[in-house]
DNA sequence: GATCGTCATGGAATCGATTACACGCGGCTT
DNA sequence: AAGCCGCGTGTAATCGATTCCATGACGATC
């Protein structure tokens, strides 16, 4: 490959002069910059972008480090994110963490070696030293999704507690009383935060939760499958199951149907996290949508911003439910929602962000 | 940061001593050995692989370009990739084309500007100058699902003419006898390819393909859609509709669920791609099943022979087809097939690679 | 005891860029 | 006319590693 010295030999100048052509710098003479120009043409010229890198010290790369790239709503995340790096000019390097705290330390590990600008992170667990050592040391992180309580790095994530309260209203007024939820790792806070969230609406309700209707899952389909046979070995199986995300809903409605039982007939489902395939399932799911375009993007200029030197701001977007059938009783078809791109949302709920309302 | 420098003065050696240690090499003493390393673990030293790969012109990473990351197809392919280019020391930057040539343009500019050591390409189109120019300059490099023909570059895919004729049996064994499908991009592989398998097939089966049932999509939902309406609204439609890849079955799925129609009972369904949602649609969706991880490690096992200096080999995998409802007459219960991990083909179907053969 | 080979080590070149600094030149001010 | 400023340019230092080559110590060989 040709190099910057390459170039200055083909356009009788110095290789600064080039350089400074190549960067826009002012104090170049027009005869040069078209010699400079003309040779970079006649040779195919790239600048090499890792000898680039070693001297700014900035790689223009951003990691992003995800639970599960299987999971429509991880790939849904990582697209965006992507799209919005590359307005901004920067890289993304995808890391898949597949819900393993090892990988996810690989990952970060490698993304760290290879001095990335940045770490965008969704935490499979309560946040490994080395996540905690890099946060302390400067490296400049967000945390998106998922989140660390009590590291200082901002955080860009949806609020579910409404949509939830929505959900939860919409089981009791389908007349469901006895309400399970399969959680996520009680160390991932979207696993915690949801289980919460349900319990206090089931508590507004006057219906209470017991531990058997809490199924312990790991976000993962055969968990999903697992605690909802579970469920339906108990003496008083629950009336509705609220999978906290969509691959264990799927494993539910997989072990539904193993039963020789129906959705919404004999037991009804729910999910968090809305996907274009929810749509298609038998029943369709009715789910909580997250405006997840939304939050790739935001997450990535909240990152940026650290990156370049102002003040990153986190954000919390808020979700909504989405109704479908997997509940019972058809809503009016005129209301029916079909959801392929969850930003649509945007336009209807709205966007919050942190500190409009109280700072 | 530390660097190698902090590192050689914190142990009392020089520079050259705390790169031998760290990289292996014999002619080191014990002494110097323990100092080293100790005064690695002292500053949590860790090498700096920018500098490394100006230094050793490696940078151990891999770039795949892939035409649609949504497309849960090429998400398992990712990841199998991810994973096999892990397993030998190499990392991943996926850059997701979207369909579009001049952003698979961008990303494979980028990736040569990092100087990644190889490339893994799904190419969108038949192929820009910049990408054959990079083959031709010799960057190594590797096709997967789709390919190039005339290109010298090695090409990892699975063959789906065996699956397609099992498939165009099946159909016809149903009594169906008006087959149209969806087709992609003529400019792909995968485009042409299978349409050229399904008429053949056809034709075997003493069956023609008029125009009016070769719908021209582009891989993505919507197309499908609006192929299947073109379908639907001819004087004659088809009994069968046949899409060249999940995205468009489903927009297919979306067009005949509009006009109030009903799958199989009107109108037979079946895709390219199988993926694990297609046991949970309403009905569930026979689909030819590809042989995706297989297809990911192999294809990384090929662009790193050929980046080692080994010589690459070509792979060609059988796809499979896999039967369920939606063309009709449930099959026997017993039969019904779950693929969750398409893989497990392999166990019942081989693996067949070129050159096993005929060479 | 001179010579040689082996081994551990350090000095310095190198990869390909960016950029501080110095220099020469021309034009303007005083 | 001297001095100054600013512009265009080149030389060289620098980023953090790897690696060639030289050196000195030591042991073995004759």
């Amino acid at each position: 490959m040709a190099s910057i010295k390459d170039v200055a030999a083909e356009a009788g100048v110095s290789v600064a002069t080039v350089s400074r052509v190549l960067n826009g710098h002012p104090s170049v003479s027009d005869e040069a910059r078209t010699r400079v120009l003309a040779a970079v043409r006649a040779l195919g010229y790239r600048p090499n972008a890792v000898a680039r890198s070693l001297r700014t010290d900035e790689t223009r790369t951003l990691g992003l480090v995800i639970s599960d790239v299987m999971n429509p709503y991880f790939t849904e995340l990582a697209r965006s994110v992507e799209e919005e790096a590359r307005a901004l000019g920067y890289s993304v390097i995808i890391g898949n963490a597949d819900e393993r705290p090892e990988l996810q330390d690989h990952h970060i590990r490698t993304l760290l070696d290879r001095r990335s600008d940045g770490l965008l992170l969704s935490p499979t667990d309560g946040g490994s030293p080395l996540m905690l050592d890099a946060a302390r040391a400067g490296t400049p992180m967000v945390f998106v999704d998922r989140w660390i309580p009590g590291v200082d790095v901002p955080v860009v994530r949806a609020d579910g507690r409404d949509a939830v309260r929505d959900l939860v209203a919409h089981l009791h007024g389908l007349g469901h009383r006895r309400l399970a939820i399969i959680t996520g790792p009680a160390a991932t806070t979207t696993g915690s935060e949801r289980v919460a969230a349900f319990g206090e609406a089931l508590e507004a309700f006057g219906i209470a939760l017991p531990e058997a209707y809490i199924g312990q899952g790991d976000f993962q389909a055969e968990s999903g499958r697992r605690a909802t046979d579970a469920f339906l070995a108990l003496p008083e199986p629950p009336e509705a199951v609220f999978a906290a995300d969509n691959l264990m809903a799927l494993g539910a409605l997989d072990a539904i149907r193993a039963r020789g039982m129906r959705v919404p007939d004999d037991i009804a489902l729910a999910a968090f996290d809305d996907i274009p395939w929810f749509v298609h399932t038998d029943p369709p799911i009715t789910a909580i949508a997250q405006p997840t375009g939304e939050l790739g993007r935001a997450a990535v200029r909240a990152l940026v911003d650290r990156i370049e030197g102002r003040p990153p701001q986190s954000v919390t977007l808020s979700a909504r439910l989405v109704v479908r059938r997997s509940c019972g009783e058809p809503p009016d078809p005129a209301k029916e929602q079909r959801v392929s791109h969850p930003d649509e949302l945007l336009r209807i709920e709205g966007i919050r962000k942190e500190g409009e309302f109280s700072g």
